[in-house]
DNA sequence: CGTTAGCACTCTCGCACTGAGAGTGCTAAT
DNA sequence: ATTAGCACTCTCAGTGCGAGAGTGCTAACG
């Protein structure tokens, strides 16, 4: 009946009204919605539930508080408001913030210093690109003060672009491998018996001509007749490579607990619960299947998320990098009362910019690699 | 007058009596130790402050609670102890602590269970490097339960083994620096003119030819005449092998958080210190030259810390590596009120275990690098 | 007929108060 | 030297209470 998730909008500055289908079979004043946009503001802001007579008294509105008590009253009947308790005050329901995010909020873009400042901090790190991800969690975490994640660019599908194997002992090698996506992994390989630096770059040299530009299942039908130590290796590439492809392998950086773990309702066990969906791959391979790349910023409040764990939270997240090719992920974590217009417009705007970095270095370049050594 | 840090015993087993000359000057009686070292396990356990009548009711004393009443004023007029409020019990002060460490506790070695288990996991990811680091952490996190850092293995200089210039774009190309040390870096170079792959892969051959078992600034001093790219390289080169060097640009992995943010002394404000503590470089900077290397565990109680958010905490690390030449960092971080003698004991298997796993990759092979390509 | 003021009622929250429990120092007896 | 006893202090959990805020209902109003 109502949609279980949506895009948030994505165009800048007013509330768009469009598409309001979705919802229109709830019956919804204009006044309802004003009302019910003051409460998601309000409570947001302050953490606490939100009664008509605060209302009243903070905004200037046309008609009075038993006016709002009605209106509200209507509004919880259709569910997007719930009360604690028999006095006190109202909060939204996943579906008042759904209803909020989905046709009241504005989301517009960051300001212009703020987007300057951002795009200064990420030419001093230009250069090294192992400081991005991190740079751009930090930032995320900054602007949408909240917790960010962000996991590092990843191609669809990792290749071999060169290899190294470095004697570190005589049964003891270092295997280096590159990807064409510039990712580099490390690897130890442990010989059955011993072996020299010679030898091993020679059979390194073989290897890069022989494998460069396939992926791990293709390498490891290159396997065929090998033998000793060149099977070995070529097993170990095979495997790496192909690790590289498993989502359980992506790392996610994270920055900005602070700025949730002060908050009232991360006092007790409820931080746990957040610093446990951080900590493992699970949160990962839980959103991956539910996020249509390339559609934008996504919101999932409460409910709407795919785990048990996140019921409480509101995850605002969006893909970014280069058409199908090299992508990767970053976002927005925080309770359902976060701040989602402000969210939307960073992880928006931090997508956008990181998807410019990446292009810069993947873009357009996928199929001229064989041309030199 | 008194040790403002020591070493801690690193006898496995009995705690250690000797050199207790530092604290000789002080009266205290074998009784006061006894009584001392029970208030200290009491309170770490508890976290509330612990009485006279307490103390025995739990545990079967020649003595009876008068007694004890009165070897804890001496105590606390000696500055072992410290009492809260009038009434309601006395805590250890870092001093307290700190004679607990040096002389009291035992630190007996990991259960061979525990050890097995850790090894097995090691195991496991053993061929990849890149989750040594990562794994240390979590294992410590678990063992010592408590929070975590540890840093990559870093050499003690940096020197080039090899590098790769990879054309992305006509003006943009990827530098892939490999160390002596097979740490991986990889910068991105912005030319101002196109280039093409082939110039740039004789240009790399050429350098990993000059520049093979340089340092940065031997590096720095090769730009000598040279002009154009190669003297854009060589800088870039030179520049971060220097970077590679400095403390700043050393990570700090850090698990475990869970298990100090649920403890009663971070409720509020408190966790925001010890998040910004291992936020940035600056707690690796002012440890470091507390550090003597290779001289086992070490204990830092409160005061004895070098910064002043340090002040309510607990610090155990420990060096690991190869001689002096290359060398991480592990420890464990907690509230003062910490369970010194697991972390000691988690921290200096830890230590040990990766010290092993650093000199198979690097033991004894420092200088014979230039043999082949 | 929608809107609003008024009212009685409910619930939370902060505050003061209280008694139990625990700890302390002191002293006199052992 | 050790200890039992005692008077005193302080914390902590529980209780009661009043203020404040919110609610639903109803009657009056434009």
């Amino acid at each position: 009946m109502l949609p279980r998730r949506r895009r948030a909008s994505s165009a800048p500055g007013e509330a768009e009204w469009i598409d309001g289908g979705a919802f229109s079979d709830v019956a919804i004043t204009d006044r309802q919605r004003g009302i019910l946009k003051l409460i998601v503001q309000e409570y947001v802001q302050s953490g606490r539930p939100v009664g008509s007579k605060a209302l009243t008294e903070k905004y200037v509105l046309g008609y009075s508080a038993a006016t709002i008590r009605g209106e509200m009253a209507e509004l919880e009947t259709n569910g997007f408001l719930q009360s604690l308790h028999t006095s006190g005050g109202r909060v939204p329901t996943d579906l008042g913030y759904r209803y909020f995010v989905h046709l009241l909020m504005e989301a517009p873009e960051l300001p212009s210093g703020d987007q300057i400042m951002i795009r200064h901090q990420f030419r001093q790190v230009e250069a090294q690109l192992e400081q991005w991800v991190e740079l751009a969690a930090i930032v995320l975490a900054e602007t949408a003060k909240s917790v960010s994640v962000v996991t590092a660019p990843r191609p669809a599908i990792a290749r071999l672009r060169h290899l190294e194997i470095i004697s570190l002992q005589p049964r003891l090698a270092l295997l280096i491998l590159v990807t064409q996506d510039s990712m580099v992994r490390q690897v130890m390989l442990r010989w059955p018996e011993d072996a020299a630096q010679g030898s091993l770059s020679r059979l390194a040299d073989d290897l890069v001509d022989e494998l460069r530009g396939l992926t791990g299942n293709e390498v490891q039908g290159r396997i065929g007749s090998a033998t000793g130590a060149r099977r070995f290796v070529i097993e170990r590439i095979a495997s790496t490579l192909t690790g590289l492809d498993a989502v359980e392998q992506v790392e996610i950086r994270h920055s900005g607990l602070e700025n949730v773990l002060t908050q009232p309702e991360f006092a007790g066990a409820e931080s746990q619960a957040l610093l446990e969906i951080l900590r493992g791959g699970g949160f990962l391979s839980a959103m991956l299947p539910q996020l249509e790349s390339g559609s934008g910023v996504q919101v999932f409040i409460g409910d709407e998320n795919p785990t048990s764990e996140l019921r409480r939270f509101g995850v605002v997240l969006a893909t970014y990098g280069v058409g199908g090719e090299v992508s990767g992920l970053l976002g927005v974590l925080g309770p359902t009362r976060m701040a989602y217009g402000r969210s939307i417009s960073s992880v928006r705007y931090m997508a956008h910019l990181m998807s410019g970095l990446v292009s810069d270095l993947y873009g357009g370049r996928i199929d001229d690699q064989r041309s030199e050594t």
